[in-house]
DNA sequence: GACCTGCTGCGGTTTG
């Protein structure tokens, strides 16, 4: 095959591109293709719709262009241009975005220089022709990389790329995706150490680092795109705020004001917290506006592909006026920005809600707008708090993942299967990323000992023995059936026990849990798509069902993400809370909630960043203890349990514990003396490590994070798709890996992951310890309450609901509510 | 008159 005709476009070009269409290009974007061809990398931090794909690409295009930037030509085609992005629906439109421009360069595109995509759905056939032919640019995802790095020839098919785009870096930065991207950038750069990569970021509040991360400490310039359009942060009030709930987070009595603000305008994206709640809000929406149905949708993480897609044209399209949606639709599906975005309750961070409010408006001119729908009392606070930050661009940061073992592992088996390592000429390539940069010989030597015969426990089992060692002194795997195991298991996503739902002899529907579905009988039915459902039966991994109606029904649960809420967003609502103690109300939200905060400083007092509230309550159900840290539920678990401990050991009771993103609860049904907290001695922080990890169940814990390890590390094979081996067994055989280990391998690397894992990312031991040391220094606002402050009421619901049915539930808040209206 | 909790993402069955 002859070489194609040279592409040389210059600056010239990419000006004369934007001139045909009427246009000129931005300072940014300029900025962008000048350091691009030089050969720069960086980070472009710039929000959807705002030109950044053009300033990427022409960029790389002028990169390949550059005279100097030409790889040694080890084929006629090569792929030369990669763009990574974290969803496959992205990559799709991203294809389509990439093309456009080549179009309308030099007088069409020019031969040899086409843009591919390549993803898990990509065809075979596909993929061969990509194989014979390769594209110049490729789009595609981490893993789909990955899987190409564990091919034979991938250092010669790789060899000639010269540009790497890392498109939604920030979804990448914090997670093990990004860690296994991090080895793959490091593989390319060996293969071409001029590799000019380039990220693209939504706002975060750590960009320096986000560039640190992508280029593995190499310099490299963080870019700004257009400033950000102006922000509006808004909140529905309730139509009588004195009798708005203090607890609660479904939010349907904010319904009729939803239904009119979706009522105005012609497309609005409804955003909840949970795949329940929305379920919920589609339904309650359908009943109050019957002749909504086919004009507004449901859209989570659970429904079925198909359904997905046919909502998101449904959007592209504009035939839709609303949508009820988790973070589903946060990013990805390229659409035309909607009217208006709700938020149904807490956003719980700063970032969720700028990338939220990002979805609305982008007609010139407008700003972004995103409206909170508080479901109680306190959230309104939490709005006001929201928009301060936002304002204030005050972000939250992602932290990047440091070594985790269990993707090294994989990586190094990813490489085995494909050209093989040398272990020294690997080991500098691995320190070669931000995650390893300090990988001692200690861990590297255990990970290898790991691939190559599976430690020192599981010597005797063959199938982990993946990798050998050639007479030359090549690292490989050998036998072909472990690596393609190996290459159907590349990724660091863990799914959960799922199964399917189905129609009887029908279309599918999507996923619940295993454990919903087992405490279903035949018959039962569930609010699940948008539909109420019977169980009809169930038989390998899938739910029958058929459509129901009328009755009385359950919704399914997932077990997701827990979310707490962010210290940027905790900060600003206790701001609020101080200027509130001295009188001072702005704002809409803030007068709203005027009578109850009054409320509360009249009979207990308003907490701030430098005191802290804390609150006794002698009750029929016994002594209680409310400690209001504002440090976000994770760590007011970890605090409550703490405190729980400590107090054990001084004199024994049984205690209770409630938790929420504000504070905590402790309940003694025996005397307890609370003058200990008092003076702080329950706040130290000698020990905690050890506390913590003894007062909660820190074994347990470890263990389930362990699945996950396992399975990166490629410990467990999830079997092959479609295969009815349900993930409950995964979680089984993970168990008794971790006994293994435990009892014959106790230097096992893979545990202590666990243990650093729980600590580090579930109980935020970094988080605990601030609040801590913020707690001790903190002056204290101490009182002991006659009756439930607003503050306390929703801890004691917290509780209530945990121990209670949903009716017994309201009975016993009636009357509590009862008891308070006596009281004021 | 006060209620419904917990997000998202990818990849893969054998061949050239």
């Amino acid at each position: 095959m002859s070489r194609t005709r040279a592409f040389r476009p210059t600056l010239a070009d990419a000006e004369r591109w934007f001139a045909g269409r009427g246009q000129k290009p931005f300072a940014f974007q300029r900025e962008v293709w000048r350091a691009m061809r030089a050969g720069e990398s960086g980070l472009l931090h710039a929000t959807t719709g705002s030109g950044k794909t053009l300033a990427v690409w022409l960029g790389a295009l002028l990169r390949l262009a550059a005279p100097e930037s030409d790889a040694p030509p080890r084929r006629a085609r090569a792929t030369r241009a990669l763009w990574i992005t974290p969803m496959r629906a992205l990559a799709a439109d991203t294809v389509l975005a990439l093309r456009e421009p080549l179009a309308g360069l030099a007088g069409g595109a020019p031969a040899g220089c086409d843009v591919a995509l390549r993803t898990g759905d990509t065809s075979s056939s596909e993929r061969q022709r990509q194989d014979r032919s390769p594209p110049a640019a490729l789009v595609t995802t981490p893993e789909t990389l990955s899987l190409m790095l564990s091919r034979a020839d991938a250092d010669t098919t790789l060899a000639a790329v010269s540009v790497v785009i890392v498109d939604e870096w920030h979804e990448l930065l914090g997670n093990k995706r990004g860690v296994q991207l991090q080895l793959a950038l490091a593989r390319l750069r060996r293969l071409n150490p001029g590799l000019v990569v380039w990220g693209l970021s939504a706002t975060l509040g750590n960009l320096d680092e986000a560039l640190d991360v992508l280029l593995a400490g190499r310099p490299g310039r963080v870019v700004r795109g257009r400033r950000p359009k102006r922000l509006l942060v808004d909140a529905l009030l309730p139509e009588r705020p004195g009798r708005f709930p203090w607890a609660g987070h479904l939010g349907l009595t904010m319904l009729d004001a939803v239904v009119g603000e979706i009522d105005a305008s012609p497309s609005s994206l409804v955003f909840c917290n949970t795949r329940s709640q929305a379920e919920l809000w589609y339904q309650a929406l359908l009943d109050a506006r019957p002749d909504w149905a086919g004009a507004i949708a449901l859209h989570h993480g659970s429904l079925d592909r198909e359904v997905r897609e046919w909502v998101e044209s449904g959007i592209k399209r504009g035939l839709l006026k609303a949508v009820v949606c988790t973070s589903s639709l946060d990013l990805g599906v390229d659409f035309a920005p909607v009217e208006r975005v709700l938020q149904v309750g807490s956003a719980k961070g700063v970032a969720r809600l700028l990338q939220r409010a990002g979805r609305s408006g982008h007609a010139p001119g407008r700003p972004s707008r995103v409206t909170l729908v508080p479901t109680h009392a306190l959230e309104l606070l939490e709005a006001a708090a929201a928009r301060d930050a936002a304002l204030a661009g005050r972000v939250e940061a992602r932290d990047p993942p440091r070594q985790p073992l269990d993707v090294l592992v994989q990586h190094l088996v990813t490489i085995a299967a494909g050209p093989g390592f040398r272990p020294d000429a690997l080991l500098a390539e691995v320190r070669d990323t931000h995650a390893y940069r300090d990988l001692d010989e200690g861990a590297w030597r255990w990970a290898l000992d790991f691939v190559l015969r599976g430690g020192p426990s599981l010597t005797a089992y063959p199938d982990y023995r993946r990798v050998v060692v050639d007479a030359d002194g090549a690292h490989r795997v050998a036998d072909a059936r472990l690596a393609r195991r190996h290459r159907m298991a590349i990724g660091t996503i863990v799914s959960d026990a799922v199964m399917q739902v189905r129609f009887v002899g029908g279309a599918r529907l999507g996923t619940v849990e295993e454990s919903f579905i087992g405490r279903l009988r035949r018959g039962d039915c569930f609010l699940f798509a948008g539909r109420l459902l019977e169980l009809a039966r169930v038989h390998e991994m899938t739910a029958w069902v058929r459509r129901a109606s009328g009755r009385r029904s359950a919704v399914p649960r997932w077990r997701g993400g827990r979310m707490p809420l962010s210290n940027e967003l905790a900060d600003a609502v206790l701001a609020r809370l101080a200027q509130a103690g001295q009188g001072r109300y702005e704002g809409p939200e803030m007068k709203a909630l005027r009578p109850l905060l009054e409320r509360q400083q009249r009979v207990s007092a308003l907490p701030g960043p430098e005191a802290l509230l804390v609150e006794s309550l002698r009750s029929r159900e016994g002594w209680h203890l409310f400690v209001f840290p504002f440090a976000g539920r994770q760590v007011h678990l970890g605090l409550a349990s703490l405190f729980a401990m400590r107090l054990a050991r001084r004199a024994p009771a049984t205690l209770s514990i409630s938790v929420n993103d504000y504070g905590f609860e402790l309940l003694s049904a025996t005397p307890v003396d609370w003058q200990s907290v008092r003076d702080r001695s329950l706040m130290s922080t000698d020990a905690l490590l050890e506390d913590v990890l003894d007062s909660l169940n820190s074994g347990e814990l470890a263990m389930r994070r362990f699945r996950e390890i396992a399975r990166v590390a490629g410990l467990l094979f999830p079997g092959f798709p479609g295969a009815a081996r349900g993930t409950r067994q995964l979680q089984a055989s993970a168990s008794l890996f971790w006994e293994v280990f435990a009892r014959h391998d106790a230097g096992n690397l893979l545990l202590d992951q666990a243990r650093r894992e729980v600590l580090e990312r579930e109980l935020e031991i970094d988080r605990l310890r601030a609040a801590l040391e913020r707690m001790a220094t903190c002056e204290p606002r101490w009182t002991e309450l006659q009756r439930p402050s607003p503050f306390a009421f929703p801890l004691m619901v917290e509780r209530m609901r945990e121990r209670l049915s949903t009716e017994k539930l309201s009975d016993r808040l009636a009357r509590l509510v009862a008891d308070l209206e006596r009281a004021a």
